[in-house]
DNA sequence: ATATTAATCCACCGCCATTT
DNA sequence: AAATGGCGGTGGATTAATAT
């Protein structure tokens, strides 16, 4: 035992008295068991801490016979000498290795509440420097891709994946699996080829693995930990099948042993885990990631299965976790909290996420699903559906217009975050907490940044009723010229609600010099008040008979102005169309004039009749002085257009 | 090889309810 | 009125693992 290596100290003096003295052998035996206590890294970081005290009293002129046991006085001296140069944990740790030098040699320790005092004080005078980022986790999608740049029938890249897959989801220390060095001779802390074993379960393919680790930090006797079969490519049963396979172990040795290729002889080397780091390192940091370290294994491991939705407490167990330190792998509780939540309907005000994958209904483009429970909501309008079906399912083209709009704003302004997958293969989330920039560049033109492959949304309580409303006129060209003027002014009036949605649509009329007029929405409030709102809208419109009033349920409005009938979409291919559209922004600050709306509907009235393509012209009411969507700050995003009164959707479709 | 972080255990505190 | 005990949280002490 060299004396760098481990604490020397002697019993001879302390066990002896004046009375009794004892055997040699019992001091042996007493001075063996005593050393086995602590573990041989704390021996040889004590003797390393004692060592530094004994340059430090050196320095100062402090004669060695003073030095033990050590008075409170040196002891607050010693402490602060740290100040400002390095952690109060690593003064911490240097007066444990001084104190359990006391405890050996039976001394009283000078430990005080000022020393205490001094310890608090070093903490917070401690350089910034001194402390580490903590260990990055690896993602799912990083193992995956790692593994997939994997030679699975070279010997070494066999074990090196299966060891990468068993390390992840097994949540192990690197430490238990790997040994630190290729040449140990004899290493009983590492898991054997034997050590390996199918569960009790007799079917075939096997469906877990058992692999005892033969000592793991926290336990000198060994546990064990389950491998579960997983269904994606990160499976670590296959993989360790086939690194079993490729390199034919013996079952003595250690289980992540390889036959190096170019080497004649049957002779296996055992993978480090330096050899290990380097490989997975070498793979991933080309690709774009941070350095990864042992320990990411662990902390991914344990932070994809929270974000799966497994129960805390059976990770934490998996884990072999016994104290709540366990929290401290919590690295995305972004991610992990919305999976770790009871299965529920979402309440008005609650966050939920859905992804991309999740998006059911365009129909009426205003559905969700998430975790199997359709919640109110969203208001795509079915003009998004093209950007929310082909591409991505953030909306950014008008933001996310629907009906509800004006009352609970753009789709765009109830977003809370978004994962989206970068250029360079990275995979963010975004929201005004983290990557704010991003989020803020996100909601206005996310296809210019990447794939948003999962977003967060507030919801809204539903309406208790709703009142949907389609009108439908033959008008001539002056009707029309006056129709169109007064819904402008409704839509400028501060007397029409925010709870009211509805559009205008222009078409072909009857006959020459008549146009076609729509009038569609919802009303969001008391049906009792139905009428009387519209009513400043419909005074200067003619009478008609053409037309659908219904009262009833948010989910059933849905279904009815989406015109499918149904929410789900899944069934129904899309009609092939050629068309041309056209979308118009008008700004409250400059309504139309009525010569220009007289020339507009002339025109319509007139070539419009002979056009012998089907066109028609949406005039949605987006602004007005109640809408919530321009009341939301110009900057809060990237979308571009806060003082909108009309989108007009100008479209027109051929038969071939 | 050494410096530092990570993990665990445990004492203690404040709070409260119950028992003596 | 005093003592006891449970509980959740906090931070100190100790020890092991990991990073450089």
């Amino acid at each position: 035992m060299t004396p760098h290596r481990a604490l020397q100290f002697d019993l001879q003096n302390s066990l002896s008295s004046s009375s009794f003295h004892p055997s040699r052998k019992d001091i042996e035996n007493v001075h063996k068991t005593l050393e086995t206590s602590w573990a041989k890294s704390t021996h040889s970081s004590y003797a390393r801490n004692l060592k530094h005290f004994h340059r430090f009293c050196s320095q100062r002129n402090i004669p060695p016979e003073s030095r033990f046991p050590t008075s409170e006085s040196l002891l607050l001296i010693y402490a602060a000498s740290h100040v400002g140069i390095c952690s109060s944990s690593t003064v911490r740790h240097r007066l444990s290795a001084l104190k359990a030098y006391h405890v050996i040699h039976n001394w009283p320790w000078n430990g005080s509440p000022r020393l205490s005092k001094l310890l608090r004080g070093l903490k917070l005078s401690a350089p910034d420097s001194s402390s580490r980022p903590p260990r990055p986790p690896i993602s799912l999608s990083m193992l995956i891709r790692l593994l997939k740049r994997l030679n699975l029938r070279d010997p070494f890249d066999a074990a090196v994946a299966a060891c990468a897959s068993t390390a992840f989801w097994g949540q192990c220390r690197l430490g238990e699996l790997l040994p630190r060095s290729s040449n140990v001779t004899h290493s009983s802390s590492i898991p054997t080829r034997s050590h390996l074993t199918c569960s009790a379960s007799k079917s075939r393919p096997p469906q877990s693995f058992n692999l005892h680790l033969p000592q793991t930090k926290t336990n000198r006797l060994g546990q064990t930990v389950t491998i579960l079969p997983r269904d994606d490519a990160s499976n670590p049963l296959p993989l360790l099948q086939n690194h079993l396979f490729v390199n034919h172990l013996p079952i003595h040795v250690p289980l992540f042993s390889y036959c190096p290729k170019n080497h004649a002889s049957p002779h296996t080397r055992i993978l480090s885990k330096p050899a290990f780091l380097a490989r997975c390192n070498a793979i991933l940091n080309p690709l774009g990631y941070k350095r990864i370290s042992g320990h990411s294994f662990r902390i991914g491991g344990t932070t994809t299965l929270l974000a799966s939705g497994i129960p805390s407490d059976v990770v934490k167990t998996m884990g072999r976790w016994s104290s709540d330190s366990f929290l401290r792998y919590w690295r995305h509780i972004d991610r992990i909290a919305p999976a770790q939540a009871p299965p529920h309907t979402p309440r008005p005000g609650t966050w939920y996420t859905a992804s991309g994958g999740e998006l059911v209904s365009w129909t009426a483009g205003r559905f969700l699903r998430a975790g199997g429970s359709p919640v109110q909501c969203l208001n795509f309008s079915p003009w998004e559906r093209s950007t929310v079906r082909r591409s991505s399912p953030l909306p950014t083209r008008h933001g996310g217009y629907g009906f509800t709009s004006r009352a609970w704003g753009l789709t765009l302004d109830t977003i809370q975050s978004l994962e989206i997958v970068l250029a360079n293969g990275s995979i963010v989330t975004t929201s005004s907490l983290c990557n704010a920039d991003l989020f803020w560049a996100l909601r206005g033109a996310s296809s210019s940044f990447g794939i948003v492959t999962s977003m967060t949304a507030s919801t809204f309580p539903a309406p208790p009723s709703v009142t949907s409303f389609l009108y439908v006129w033959d008008v001539t060209i002056e009707q029309a010229t006056t129709s169109v003027l007064t819904y402008q002014g409704f839509a400028l009036s501060p007397s029409t609600p925010s709870n009211l949605g509805l559009y205008l649509v222009l078409t072909k009329g009857s006959q020459e010099g008549k146009v076609g007029m729509w009038i569609m929405g919802a009303y969001y409030g008391p049906p009792s008040n139905f009428n009387s709102t519209l009513a400043p809208l419909l005074c200067t419109f003619p009478e008609t008979n053409n037309k659908t009033v219904s009262e009833t349920t948010y989910i059933k409005s849905v279904e009815i102005l989406g015109f499918m009938g149904r929410l789900n979409t899944t069934q129904l291919p899309d009609e092939p169309n050629t068309f041309y559209a056209k979308s118009l922004m008008t700004p409250e600050g400059s309504p139309m004039t009525r010569e220009m709306v007289e020339a507009w509907m002339k025109y319509l009235g007139k070539q419009g009749f002979s056009a012998d393509t089907v066109w028609y012209i949406e005039i949605e009411l987006y602004g007005g002085p109640t809408s919530k969507i321009n009341q939301i700050p110009f900057d809060s995003s990237s979308f571009g257009k806060r003082d909108t009164l009309f989108t007009i959707q100008l479209y027109t479709s051929s038969s071939n």
